[in-house]
DNA sequence: GTCTATAGTATGATAGAC
DNA sequence: GTCTATCATACTATAGAC
């Protein structure tokens, strides 16, 4: 029971310093310093860092897959939904302001380094992707479900950088602003279109 | 002469690395082979490897520079002008596919890095900024100008994160066509308001 | 399961011959 | 200006005591 404490211990705070960080530049010595344990102890554990960041992102998978289907719960409409996702950006302006994104900093280091973890990483932004398609498709936009999709999770990925590029939290609002009169505006196409029939 | 050569050729070959393999992960030894030289010159000519990313910093700075001004001289309306900035996402596609955005990757690497030329990169946002709100203020948005700029930066940024990530380059397109479409929406607007009054 | 001690490697950086 | 040789440090990873 210790044992698997610890474990997961190590995973978590794996999971944040590689977030605030960066995965490279995060050393054994620096989580262990902050659980106060030893270097060695983590091989114990795990074999190797690689070993680590797989389970660290496979946390992420699990829990990203858990937060889309409580919104898909909590949102009666894809209106809805799609507005939860929108709302992370401003739920996470404070860390995304710091830090960035989450997915889009860690996929775009894994793929510098030519990681073997970057396709794992990927899986991230593809259960997003799918999740979002689906509530475009469910909003009556089937034809065109993928491309919004892909079109949000830009948007939002863009809005990351750039927020924390500038450390500008008020651009974060404008641009969720801007995102859900966007969004209204889709609706009140298909509206139209509807009563075009 | 010989001296400036050799300086010149170390800082395109770390510009060129930096960007492909990030700046942290690029080593003395691999710039040093790529180029044919040993590691030990490079302290001749640079005392640390940040004296190195500044030289590199500058030079895109200056790089960025000149580009836009090429392009302003080139578009006779600000629609031009803009539609060149929109349309480096095409030009480089090959490249953003493969290492995303140059400016946008370190800047995201320096800032998890805390790392003191971290502003310095910052300025290369800054730049595109500041030339697209001057665009957007003489199509005429002048209020929202500012806004405007960021929106499009943020969106080209989150199109070189996914399209890197998906390693997709018709999302690349379909994108371009969007905000092309996007920007001519922005004209029609003001033409109608013109109208107006 | 956790520790200390240490191996092995790569890095940034320096010293000095040529 | 460029080289070789070397230092000091940090890292991942291993071995073995407890």
């Amino acid at each position: 029971m210790a044992n698997k404490l610890t474990r997961d211990r190590i995973v978590d705070k794996a999971d944040q310093l590689f977030y605030e960080q960066g995965f490279e530049h995060t050393s054994f010595a620096q989580i262990a310093e902050a659980l106060g344990i030893s270097r060695g102890n983590f091989y114990y554990h795990f074999k190797t860092k690689d070993e680590i960041l797989d389970e660290v992102i496979g946390h992420r998978l699990v829990r990203t897959n858990s937060m889309l289907e409580s919104w898909a719960l909590e949102g009666e409409t894809p209106m809805d939904r799609i507005r939860s996702f929108i709302n992370i950006l401003v739920m996470n302006r404070a860390k995304i302001k710091r830090y960035g994104c989450p997915v889009g900093t860690l996929c775009s280091e894994l793929s510098k380094l030519a990681h073997p973890e970057k396709e794992h990483a990927n899986e991230l932004f593809t259960l997003f992707r799918t999740w979002l398609r689906r509530q475009f498709e469910q909003l009556g936009h089937s034809d065109e479900a993928d491309e919004l999709a892909m079109h949000l999770l830009a948007l939002s990925q863009g809005i990351a950088t750039l927020s924390s590029a500038f450390q500008d939290e008020k651009f974060i609002y404008s641009e969720v602003n801007r995102l859900n009169e966007w969004l209204a505006s889709l609706t009140v196409a298909t509206n139209t279109q509807s009563e075009v029939h």
